[in-house]
DNA sequence: GAAAGGTATTGAAGCGTATCAACGATATGC
DNA sequence: GCATATCGTTGATACGCTTCAATACCTTTC
């Protein structure tokens, strides 16, 4: 049963080699007896034709490629599922790879994308740095959550909205003095922080320190922040943390817990990147996030629109007027006992 | 930019075809400063190989696919993670697809991974059935969540533990009257069922009944029927509700709080597939699961035990004196707030 | 200094398929 | 009945690469 070659099939069915290849690709070309004829013997042999064979001489790959950062941010499912439906709908097939939060496997996974000839890529880069890369390759490729003033397409996502959005809850539930714990590597959080910088301008009654200290983003940080800001006198003590994600949070919550504090009475605490993955049961925490299969949808939108709907069309031809083509996805509060009180 | 291909790169280098193939899969036996050449032409021409020639040629393939049956389920994420990090310790990729709960789409993605010749497959099938098509298949397959006294690899989840530790909780906290709801579709609820019937034969004195109705298993199904079980008299409600999912079981928590029962204290309500995706923040939810995460690693152990570590090395002869490798993964139970009175 | 043994490089063959110009068969028009 | 158009089929070619036998070059040895 191994290794069956359309020639086996052609010789099978009596046949040529074209027309058995026909079969395949261009059906509408062959004498419906024929066709048949080809069809059993491909089921008869049990043929599975050879995608790198057929990519190689020329076909067209009916995949998409979606690299992410991980696959341990809920956020990423959510993108995954929106762009997997979204494929489908337009008949091509999604492959999903997982950089690992490393740069050499982002590049070899992007790479090895390119040279299976996906039909476009989907990445969310770990640094707006990997952006610029796109210049140099072949097919259609879309950046999730990247602001860019390039050409381009890109998903972004208003991540500076997302901290205005906390800041402006924490501000609006009456908070007097407000910490901002996390690290600000990433160009993600360094944009919330920026939104939250804007919220603390206009609200001068309301205090912010950051405690943007070099965090590995893991719960245990949260945690151990949340004890240091426990052991505040009362009187400077913060009385909403922001976290700038849900992982650290949720760490801040259960610290702030075992220091005796309540949540949210004595202190409340938000996250900042909707992680369904991140909450445990102690507190339902609020958050703040785009909707990943908003973006994941959006993004293999893009990339049909650049190649043209259907596996086999034509590729559009270039539009070269705005060569700048970009979504916003905005984010939206989730707003739950973490922070609300009563 | 476009299409550089290795002979372009042989051409730049001053070496022939042969030479700058070496260079990318046997770099040992080229000298250091033809190597240095070679590499330097690669990057200043930006050269990519072509995925598809190099396997069409005899070059093996040094990443695996996993096909989950969908994206939606927090335990396929923990068996994508699991089978990432192993597949990566041991040098391969992972591109992973999702059947989108369509046999159809099952098959063609399997093919595709077939066709593309992957050094292995991982796959979780939407049906036991499903399972004997490894007999045509020329690459590795290990199946994941099946029983199956054939040859092969699987790695085997013993749903009817799960079912088994749910009942018995249900026993131990007290419960005079335990409802069982669902669909008993699929092998995995069936097998469930089967680990509840089990306890129910050891202790007569609880009353098990069964409401396994087709149901689509969304949320709003657990909501209705939890409903109706709440509509009872007092005297033949039930005081456990053991759903065949975690989705039913939250929908569940939602419809018998609406009509006026408090979870657990009128009326304890657990899941059953350990799937945090499912989790909302009303009730943390009681749920018995296998680790996905093992699962993805056994898996991976599997297939590169099938074809030898790291990705150029030999394959390994065929083992034939046990056809039939299964690793059995325990489930455990996570006992929460949604049973646990007080 | 010639033979023997290594080591580094070459170039041709072939992997399984899609494509396409050429061809044969069948139908159409006069 | 012949030329012409239409449809179905054929088979050679090329896709970019790996592999491997053959070759060229460089050491070592007696």
């Amino acid at each position: 049963m191994e290794k069956v070659t359309i020639q086996d099939v052609a010789r099978e069915a009596g046949v040529s080699l074209g027309t058995a290849s026909n079969a395949l690709n261009h059906p509408e070309k062959l004498k419906a007896s024929t066709l048949q004829k080809v069809q059993s013997a491909m089921s008869t042999l049990g043929y599975m034709p050879n995608q790198s064979a057929r990519l190689l001489a020329g076909g067209r790959n009916a995949s998409f490629g979606l690299l992410l950062p991980s696959l341990d941010h809920g956020l990423f499912l959510q993108i995954a599922n929106g762009a997997h439906s979204e494929a489908r709908r337009h008949g091509f097939g999604l492959l999903i790879a997982s950089a690992d939060d490393d740069e050499q496997l982002q590049r070899s996974y992007l790479r090895y994308f390119m040279g299976t000839q996906m039909a476009g890529v989907l990445i969310q880069p770990l640094r707006i740095h990997d952006a610029p890369l796109d210049a140099d390759f072949p097919i259609p490729i879309v950046y999730l959550d990247l602001h860019c003033r390039q050409p381009g397409y890109f998903v972004a996502v208003d991540n500076r909205a997302q901290g205005r959005l906390i800041a402006e809850h924490a501000v609006s539930i009456g908070s007097r003095r407000v910490s901002v714990i996390g690290s600000c590597e990433g160009p993600q959080a360094e944009h919330r922080v920026r939104g939250i910088r804007d919220v603390e301008a206009t609200n001068p009654s309301v205090d912010f320190d950051y405690l943007l200290e070099g965090s590995t983003g893991l719960a245990r940080d949260g945690f151990m922040m949340a004890q240091r800001i426990a052991e505040l006198p009362e009187t400077e003590r913060p009385d909403f943390i922001i976290a700038l994600s849900d992982v650290l949070a949720t760490g801040a919550i259960a610290g702030a817990q075992d220091a005796g504090l309540r949540v949210p009475d004595d202190i409340a605490i938000a996250g900042c990147d909707g992680n369904p993955l991140a909450w445990n049961d102690s507190v339902p925490l609020t958050t703040c996030a785009p909707t990943g299969y908003e973006m994941g949808r959006r993004g293999v939108q893009f990339l049909v629109e650049q190649i043209g709907d259907g596996a086999g069309r034509e590729r559009n031809p270039p539009v070269e007027e705005d060569p700048c083509h970009q979504t916003l996805i905005r984010p939206f509060l989730l707003a739950r006992r973490s922070t609300v009180r009563g």
